[in-house]
DNA sequence: GGGCTGTACTG
DNA sequence: CAGTACA
DNA sequence: GCCC
């Protein structure tokens, strides 16, 4: 045929799908290389120029875009081809070209070939591509702020500057504002659009109000970054909008940008824990783990509306309303699928909601999914304070029937003194140390199936080697009606109409009771950066204790739990002390 | 320019 | 090993 | 995205 030395990019196809079109090729004559770097016409499932760039870059070609008369390489929809079969004819090429490209380098990559067929990419892979996008999106901001520096340069600043430019952190901080602050204000608000008014005027204003860092709290003079250092009340006067940073971060965890979620954590973080209304932008690149971006968000919120009521970020609203976001959020709300998961769903499989899943997905899923897909609306219903309770006292008269003296404390959010929650974490323990079994949680569960009130065990520890005495177990739990043995012995076909809710359970002998109990209690961010306090000293924390990065235990903290009933938090007092920590309530730790 | 919490199960 | 789930 |  007169076709160019052609190669088939196995990208988004299934190993069998693969093998079938390269049959069919073959079958047609259409002349295939072997590897890639030979071919210079490709067919691709792929639908966008940057795609198949990435593609071939991971095959060591490294192209260039070229115009389409001049292109020696093209990549081209298989579509094409399958089409031009049901024509019988050769169809013309143009309009199933993806992209056209001209070969800089070739580079031969050493290891295993990556000519593996995929159903998916992997993680690494993604956040390469991620990667990339945003180094090219660096750069065109780099450019922008180029020229404005050089402009800046010219008239206002002088020696005395440069050197502010670079010294200690809130100084260099204070310094900044006005120059790259300003910049990302400037590029925001003409960005924000016809809705948006001009924004000199706020600007002048915030000028004149920000407050200083000597009017700050102490943690920020001290510029404190870790949220285990300092007190996280559940309720900011920012709030709402801390619930921007929050959308954000959601889209982050979607995409699976690992650091965007770390960096967006922490700036909510420390704005959850400041305890003044925001007055301006300039205020908030003073706070640790805020900088300009976060700065230039605040801005574009407080100038969109002058009723705080109705402020919102441009393009927070964007996410909000993008389709994708909003399905993939959907996906990734059913238990035991997580961002990957939810992406391979939503654009490979083209699953729309959880219907669509059920339908076309049910063998394939995991068993745990199976039972998130099963309870999904239950799920999602938040449950009141006294529910968690009812819980507790009915696993904790089971464990005390198993064990006397055994003694249990709810956590999580629970214990943070949230009114809504979205499952019960509680922990168990015993104050002697030698009446834990290793196989008491799986009694006990085994116990609370028995009773009915566990509909399915999600995980279970079961493996409990010597030195490891703590336990896990993730439940699906029912309560029962209290004619529910009457039902079941007549025969009568009642329905148990209560909301399924998640248990976490957590056996842990009573030394580490302190430690066990700060970790189930969190929040997230509290927990991650109580690890960084522990990492900075050189200590390992696991929920067990806290190591010396090279296995000893460390002197001086001891998280003991001493007495039966009232222990718990003493226990946790004395995990705080050891690790040079200020205690801090239970309701002070939300990082949200 | 490199780093970002740490652990354990499931498939 | 990758993905997910805890907080 | 922010920090060192």
């Amino acid at each position: 045929s007169h076709l160019s030395p052609t190669f088939l990019l196995p990208t988004r196809l299934t190993p069998a799908a693969h093998a079938a079109l390269l049959a069919q090729l073959a079958a047609h004559n259409v002349p295939l290389t072997p590897t890639p770097s030979t071919a210079s016409l490709f067919l691709a499932d792929i639908n966008t120029p940057t795609r198949c760039r990435f593609e071939l870059r991971t095959r060591g070609i490294m192209t260039e875009p070229e115009p389409l008369l001049t292109a020696p390489l093209r990549v081209v929809k298989v579509a094409w081809f399958t089409e031009c079969v049901k024509a019988g004819r050769v169809l013309p090429i143009e309009p199933w070209t993806v992209y056209t490209a001209t070969v800089c380098a070739v580079v031969v990559t050493p290891g295993p070939s990556p000519e593996r067929v995929r159903v998916k990419e992997t993680v690494r892979e993604k956040e390469r591509k991620r990667e990339r996008e945003r180094e090219k999106v660096q750069a065109e901001e780099e450019q922008r702020r180029g020229v404005m520096e050089r402009a800046r340069r010219d008239g206002v600043r002088n020696a005395e500057e440069d050197s502010r430019w670079r010294s200690e952190r809130s100084e260099y901080k204070r310094s900044v504002y006005g120059t790259r602050v300003t910049d990302e204000i400037i590029k925001l608000s003409k960005s924000a659009g016809r809705g948006a008014r001009p924004s000199t005027p706020e600007y002048e204003e915030e000028r004149i109000k920000a407050r200083g860092i000597d009017e700050m709290p102490e943690w920020v003079r001290r510029n404190v970054k870790l949220s285990c250092c300092r007190s996280t009340p559940a309720d900011s006067p920012n709030a709402d909008f801390i619930a921007h940073l929050h959308t954000i971060r959601d889209h982050r965890t979607l995409t699976s940008d690992e650091v965007g979620i770390r960096a967006y954590s922490t700036a909510i973080a420390t704005l959850q824990a400041y305890p003044y209304p925001l007055i301006s932008s300039s205020e908030i690149v003073l706070l640790p783990g805020c900088n300009v971006k976060i700065a230039a968000l605040f801005h574009s919120w407080l100038s969109s509306h002058t009723d705080p009521k109705l402020r919102t970020v441009p393009d927070v609203e964007k996410l909000k309303l993008n389709e994708n976001l909003v399905g993939l959020a959907m996906l990734h709300r059913i238990w035991g699928v997580g961002p990957e998961t939810a992406r391979e769903w939503w654009f490979v499989r083209g699953w729309r909601n959880v219907d669509d899943v059920v339908e076309y997905g049910w063998k394939g899923l995991t068993r745990v999914q199976q039972i998130g897909v099963k309870y999904y609306d239950d799920f999602q219903k938040p449950m009141m304070r006294w529910e968690a309770e009812r819980i507790r006292d009915i696993i904790t008269h089971h464990a005390t029937l198993l064990l006397p003296g055994t003694t249990t404390i709810l956590a999580g959010s629970y214990r943070r003194g949230s009114t809504s929650l979205t499952d019960a974490d509680l922990l168990i323990s015993h104050p002697d140390p030698t009446q834990l079994a290793p196989s008491f949680l799986e009694r006990l569960v085994a116990s609370l199936e028995t009773e009915g009130c566990i509909n399915y065990t999600l995980r279970l520890d079961r493996t409990a080697p010597p030195g490891r005495t703590l336990q896990t177990a993730m439940l699906v739990w029912q309560e029962q009606q209290y004619d529910d043995v009457r039902l079941r012995t007549l025969r009568l076909p009642g329905r148990n109409a209560n909301v399924r809710r998640r248990v976490d359970l957590v056996v842990t002998r009573p030394e580490t009771a302190g430690m066990a109990l700060m970790r189930w209690t969190g929040g997230g961010t509290w927990v991650r950066d109580l690890k960084t306090w522990c990492a900075e000293r050189g200590w390992r924390v696991g929920a067990e204790g806290v190591w010396e990065r090279d296995g000893e235990r460390v002197g001086g903290i001891d998280g003991g739990l001493r007495r039966e009933g009232e222990g718990w938090e003493e226990a946790e007092r004395r995990v705080f002390v050891g690790m040079g920590l200020e205690w801090r309530a239970p309701g002070e730790r939300c990082t949200g």
